[in-house]
DNA sequence: TGTACATCAGTGAACGCGCGTTCACTGATGTAC
DNA sequence: TGTACATCAGTGAACGCGCGTTCACTGATGTAC
């Protein structure tokens, strides 16, 4: 049997699978506009199941958007540990990984949204706050270490003057994020060329 | 006569009044909730008056948001100024520019999203975005300016080596955009200490 | 000076919509006997 | 091997809500004569 838009339903025990639907059709939703866009019904729709399906599944709309974010951790992590195994020294690869970094912001400035922005301490649902800002929070230290270590290893080759490379590393997120960021909402500004290296070298204290 | 809410109705000839009210009402909205919580009818409420009463000075509710984001600029500008011509030397009022855009981030979270969140290109009423966004592009150059000029006087000084104020305010700003957010949203994570003057003093270029 | 009238600053009711969530249900499928 | 039955993977209708927006209106106030 098929639903209205003939998609299989799942045989039985598969229905788990369900579930990854779910967080595709709300990864897609995400990208193709805002948080807003990713209500449970419209999702519901993109799936092509009915709305009270997804109940089964997950317990209400924030629960997918926190399926969506460790969904999307886990890929800028994998996209930066593949920019950082590139070839080339290690300002090379440091430089890969930031690019990478810009790169994933720039093509899913939803999803990059939804993992940075501040919707995990948003005042509703206050009580489910700190668990998710904790999970969420976990999940983004694995995209973080690959920065670390692309900072430690510029160290121990010389080219950069880092003495805390963790310490280090967070001021280069920062200005990635800002830069990411900010690029998207000031399109207008006259951005000057070179600041991504600018960013770059002076919070890596890289070395020429 | 009064309203429901006790709110005095306006002279005739001082019905403009009451657009001052909306955009303050609004602005107490975003500061106590996020962006969404500024419905055309929760800013009605706040501000004493029924819904359709706002068309008569908003066309809709972007246009309410747009006028918040005015307003907040001005301010922003204002703020950074003020502690721009503060005592101490060039680089202490740097620092103390930068202190002030952390300082109005941390305390309006709400209408710091407004201002540099990407609402100005979403793609609801895509046909309007371009002047929004040059509108509000144009508003935050002025404030854009007061960090230009704090980072030339450093040079001048001979306390920063920057050698193109706009180029270096610029790669400042995207730091202290990047740390105001990510303080904010990823509040668990492990912040080094000492990381606001990290990115001020490498970002502008400071010398010891 | 009085009064009719135009204008101003809003109100109040109503509309259609999409939302999150609930409830009872349905029909296919695997399983126990 | 056949069949009754429990379970699974969903459906479909309905709810109450707040939303943006429209429409016709109201009552106070200034102004022209």
């Amino acid at each position: 049997m098929t639903t209205s838009k003939g998609r299989e339903r799942n045989k039985r025990g598969e229905g788990a699978q369900l579930r990854e639907e779910i967080v595709a059709a709300a990864t897609r939703l995400l990208d193709g506009g805002t948080e807003q866009s990713v209500t449970l019904r419209a999702v519901a729709r993109e799936a092509g199941i009915t709305a009270p399906s997804i109940y089964s599944h997950f317990a209400d709309r924030e629960s997918i958007l926190l399926a969506v974010a460790q969904h999307g951790f886990a890929e800028l992590e994998g996209l930066l540990r593949e920019a950082s195994a590139g070839s080339g020294d290690a300002v090379e690869q440091l430089r890969a990984v930031c690019a990478a970094y810009l790169d994933f912001a720039e093509r899913w400035p939803g999803r990059y949204r939804t993992l940075f922005g501040a919707a995990w301490d948003a005042p509703k649902s206050v009580e489910r706050v700190p668990e998710l800002a904790a999970e969420v929070d976990l999940l983004g230290m694995g995209a973080f270490g690959v920065l670390v270590e692309a900072v430690a290893d510029c160290a121990a080759a010389g080219q950069s003057a880092s003495k805390d490379p963790a310490a280090d590393a967070a001021a280069l997120w920062v200005g990635l994020h800002g830069f990411a960021q900010l690029r998207t909402a000031a399109s207008l500004f006259p951005w000057p060329d070179g600041l991504f290296a600018t960013i770059v070298d002076r919070l890596a204290l890289l070395q020429d």
